[in-house]
RNA sequence: GGCCUUAUCGUCUAGCGGUUAGGACACCAGGUUUUCAUCCUGGUAACCGGAGUUCGAUUCUCCGUGGGGCUACCA
């Protein structure tokens, strides 16, 4: 048993982002790779943003994928609590900062907005990168008090040890080497007395016992300040793993403008989790054998932190659609009945009901083929749910020839003499129909697919005709006959 | 602007000094199929540029160039 602990720490401003979906997704497989145990922390520090429906829609997303978390807020765990807003009310934050405080390596900051806009301002004139002169570390303790009295509003900023570059270990990327005179004091805590992001997540990861962070790589130049946290506040610092982005097509960070990008609407187009699972994993992760469709135990089999590639990966909406009609075709009978049932329009759904289940089911399973996303269903389905209106509609719209006649007559005598309803059935007996008329496959499977089922193409004949079932067939051949017949 | 990082077919990638540079998606062409689709077979298509190291560089080093990230009292 490992003694690794991961965490996945999205913070609840918006919906579950796929780009956030990866990386919980390569740290529960990494978590299943090595047997570490894997904590969900909500990072809702950012008041203004955090809402309760993005928690919300970030634990469905999860549930969908199947990425089970072993602690969480709704899990629990002995390191809870796991949104940072709990932990701010129990005074984690506050108490890492007083020792900061003590320990000289923060200071209270008392300098406003405009204060830092015009340092800001100077350094950009001046050409010269910006960083926080630290101005109010030099302020007296008598200094700070006398303010705190008249209720100025403060930050606690961290004081950068001056000392060698800092550097980052990074799996996947190798050593990263930082400048410290370029990081310059951050903020700690906010004057809401809220903590910054860097600092809560270094208390967190360092309070909840985190081994290895996996995360995107944006976060790498954050790295350094956390390093410093860590080693301040007496921590062990955690390995680190930093992922490559997930790019759009114009190879920029995948956003909204580039289309669809909350999982909850992948889900929505019918897109299979296992699917989107196993596409999101080949996406800056490559498995050693070169195999591409993998389940997931097969991927954790085959998991490695080393075989991460280091540069962006293009999101390709074509190749998932690929992968998951590769998954649709994979599915049971059952399985993808389960799938596409909620799916189907409420006409096409109550047609093909009236059907019975063994040939709802059959109806479903003959246009597998067609799918690639499950909502592509209704159109395939159409076939089943047209009534006797339409159908007739569509009929007229074709002009049979005198075998066309021929063919459909045949076809008619013989399947309303049928005795047994079979699929195989129904073969042989258009077999029959072929070599009696003495008309090609082509002169006989065309006007009869037609005939029964108004559409030039669609799913396997025979199958099409048995789940039609034999008193609606018949009754739409007899209806062609006459039609044809009133019409010579 | 500064810091960090990255670079193989259009896209995802394999490669870890010597290969006809491989696979997958997409695309194109055949084939199977009653049809659409599926499926099968084949094809087009890539090492960013320049120096260096080396007998030999896609691979190692440096410099460019392109891309990306960060540069907040957002995470």
């Amino acid at each position: 048993m490992s003694e690794s602990r991961l965490r996945f720490a999205p913070s609840p401003t918006g919906n579950l982002h796929i780009g956030t979906l990866r990386t919980a997704l390569f740290n529960w497989i990494y978590a299943k790779a090595i047997g570490a145990t894997l904590v969900l922390r909500i990072e809702d520090t950012d008041l203004a943003r955090s809402q309760v429906e993005f928690e919300t829609n970030i634990n469905q997303g999860l549930d969908w994928l199947g990425l089970t978390m072993d602690e969480g807020p709704s899990q629990g765990g002995g390191w809870g609590p796991y949104r940072q807003t709990e932990r701010n009310e129990l005074g984690f934050y506050k108490a890492h900062a007083d020792r900061l405080l003590q320990l000289g390596y923060a200071y209270h900051c008392f300098c406003t907005e405009a204060d830092l806009d015009q340092e800001r301002a100077t350094a950009e004139a001046e050409k010269r990168p910006y960083v926080y002169s630290g101005r109010c570390k030099a302020l007296s303790p008598s200094d700070v008090q006398d303010k705190r009295v008249a209720q100025i509003p403060f930050t606690v900023k961290f004081s950068v040890p001056t000392g060698p570059p800092v550097r980052v270990k990074d799996v996947i990327r190798g050593d990263i080497d930082f400048d410290r005179s370029l990081i310059g004091d951050f903020v700690l805590v906010k004057s809401d007395q809220t903590p910054s992001y860097n600092f809560a997540v270094v208390v967190d990861d360092g309070m909840m016992g985190i081994t290895d962070v996996v995360r995107g790589e944006d976060h790498i130049s954050n790295t350094p300040k956390q390093i410093l946290l860590f080693e301040s506040l007496g921590y062990v610092v955690p390995k680190f793993a930093h992922l490559p982005m997930i790019l759009g097509p114009d190879k920029s960070k995948l956003s909204k403008r580039h289309g669809a990008t909350g999982v909850t609407e992948y889900r929505a187009q019918g897109f299979l989790a296992d699917a989107v699972f196993n596409y999101l994993m080949l996406l800056g992760w490559s498995s050693a054998d070169g195999k591409e469709l993998m389940t997931r135990d097969e991927i954790i089999h085959r998991f490695t932190l080393e075989r991460v590639s280091k540069s962006g990966a293009v999101f390709d909406v074509a190749k998932l659609r690929w992968m998951n009609g590769q998954y649709i075709r994979r599915q049971t009978p059952t399985e993808l009945l389960t799938h596409v049932r909620p799916y189907l329009s409420d006409r096409v759904r109550v047609a093909l009901e009236a059907l019975g289940f063994d040939r709802f089911q059959a109806a479903i399973y003959s246009v597998r083929d067609n799918l690639d996303v499950l909502t592509d269903c209704n159109s395939f389905l159409e076939v089943y749910a047209m009534d006797a209106d339409s159908w007739i509609a569509q009929v007229r719209g074709y002009s049979f020839g005198a075998t066309d006649l021929t063919a459909i007559s045949t076809f008619h005598a013989h399947v309303r003499g049928m005795t047994e309803w079979t699929v195989t059935g129904i073969e042989s007996m258009i077999a029959t129909v072929v070599t009696e008329t003495g008309l090609g496959k082509g002169k006989v499977f065309k006007p009869i697919r037609i005939a029964t089922s108004g559409q030039p193409s669609g799913p396997h004949l025979a199958e099409l005709i048995w789940i039609l079932g034999q008193s609606v067939v018949v009754q739409r051949m007899a209806d062609v006959v006459a039609l044809l017949n009133s019409v010579n």
